[in-house]
DNA sequence: TGTACATCAGTGAACGCGCGTTCACTGATGTAC
DNA sequence: TGTACATCAGTGAACGCGCGTTCACTGATGTAC
């Protein structure tokens, strides 16, 4: 996953020139990420951040006044906007809130199947006590997709769209549960199966899932036994 | 979860009488697990598990030889009980695999209700890389959950006692996600959810993962639309 | 039953190392005239 | 269009600190005679 670090020429001292590229906050911010979802933040040191970007340690203060801040603008830059675009269905109203709800857990899977190292950053993290990204997950979480989705649960039960036995909060938590455990362990699990013949990739877990959602949202009918 | 550090009288030099408690290696070990549960293994020191177990950092050492060592002696005393208690009906050969799947799986559920700490730090290891435990983790729950769960389902689909149409990879992984993602995570939604009028226990949650796995596994009737 | 001494449990202080961070510096770039 | 100089992007070397680990030590315990 971490490529090796790019073998630039050694750098002459002084500003660089413009013809340098120019995006180096990015490679840092790249380097980062791809570190912190391997190993874990506290567990990431700065050094191998600036050798995996090419760049001194001292700039990753120039750039981010501190280790924490980084994190902080990690998040900001390259969490958030994976988050915002997860939980967009759950900010619309709905005219069928199972609808929207089956819809949310699809492009939610789809969304971290397109980027696994999202759930598995954000499972770790939000798992270790005194993280700088454990507070501010757990309230983007709490603030959209666990009241968003309770929400959706609970207007499609009063509407008689799903099964109005369980409660809410365990439903959810359970859908959430399909929809992220498998993608965070992925490579896990991949390593467990992987003398299978048929190799399992993200489009049959998505479907899987989705129908196992949908029996469980499923009305009872009468029992046959 | 950390008890503050006990006040001993500070300790002489020299060897200890023997009316000093003797079991130091058990406090060191209670003191160890539950920092790493809290913080993980390589964000707590050993200064940390010698203060709160009351002794000096150099006695880690003069017990384990290092903080590998002793994180290895941690899951061989610890973790792997857990395990062998929680598999063990997997490994006895059953007259009705769905039974047994059933059983487990609410074994499971209870064991690591009544020992919290136990999800959430294997989840957290196994998913960062290089550390101590993660192989471990990963060779132990491979060899007995995943082998055992596996065989169990597709025997259960051969006889007809459980829904044939999904991967029985799939389904294992589902059925995982359902019974360890909610423990592991329980502090988290806890506190997304403390302002229900009535709390969730693990009674509730384990009832209602089970209703779920039950729906979930039970064969499909002739959908009526 | 005493005594001499090896063994044992555990300490306290220091070790080297790698961490996050700091700061004086270098030389290209932008700007004023 | 040139020139002088402030600004800017980024470096290299060092800082103090806390980490895991080491080791000479202390004094109670076990053992041989």
């Amino acid at each position: 996953m971490v490529k090796p670090a790019q073998s630039r020429k050694p750098r002459r001292p002084g500003r660089p020139t413009q013809a340098s590229n120019g995006d180096m906050r990015e490679q840092v911010l790249d380097a980062a990420i791809a570190l912190f979802v391997e190993r874990g933040v506290i567990a990431t040191t700065l050094r191998a951040i600036a050798t995996q970007a090419g760049v001194t340690p001292a700039l990753l203060h120039y750039y981010f006044g501190s280790k924490d801040s980084m994190v902080e603008a990690l998040l900001d830059q390259r969490i958030a906007p994976f988050i915002a675009i997860s939980t967009a269905p759950l900010r619309m109203p709905a005219k069928s809130p199972r609808a929207v709800l089956l819809a949310f857990l699809e492009g939610h899977m789809r969304n971290i199947a397109a980027h696994p190292w999202l759930p598995r950053l954000m499972v770790r993290e939000v798992l270790s006590e005194g993280g700088v990204l454990r507070e501010r997950i757990i309230k983007q979480f709490s603030g959209t997709i666990a009241k968003g989705l309770l929400g959706l649960i609970e207007q499609a039960q009063a509407l008689g769209e799903i099964r109005a036995d369980l409660d809410p909060r365990l439903l959810s938590l359970s859908l959430v549960s399909l929809a992220v455990f498998p993608f965070a362990t992925a490579p896990i699990w991949r390593s467990v199966f992987k003398s299978s013949a048929k190799q399992i990739d993200a489009e049959n877990l998505i479907a899987h899932t989705l129908v196992l959602v949908r029996g469980i949202l499923e009305k009872k009918r009468a029992k046959s036994n």
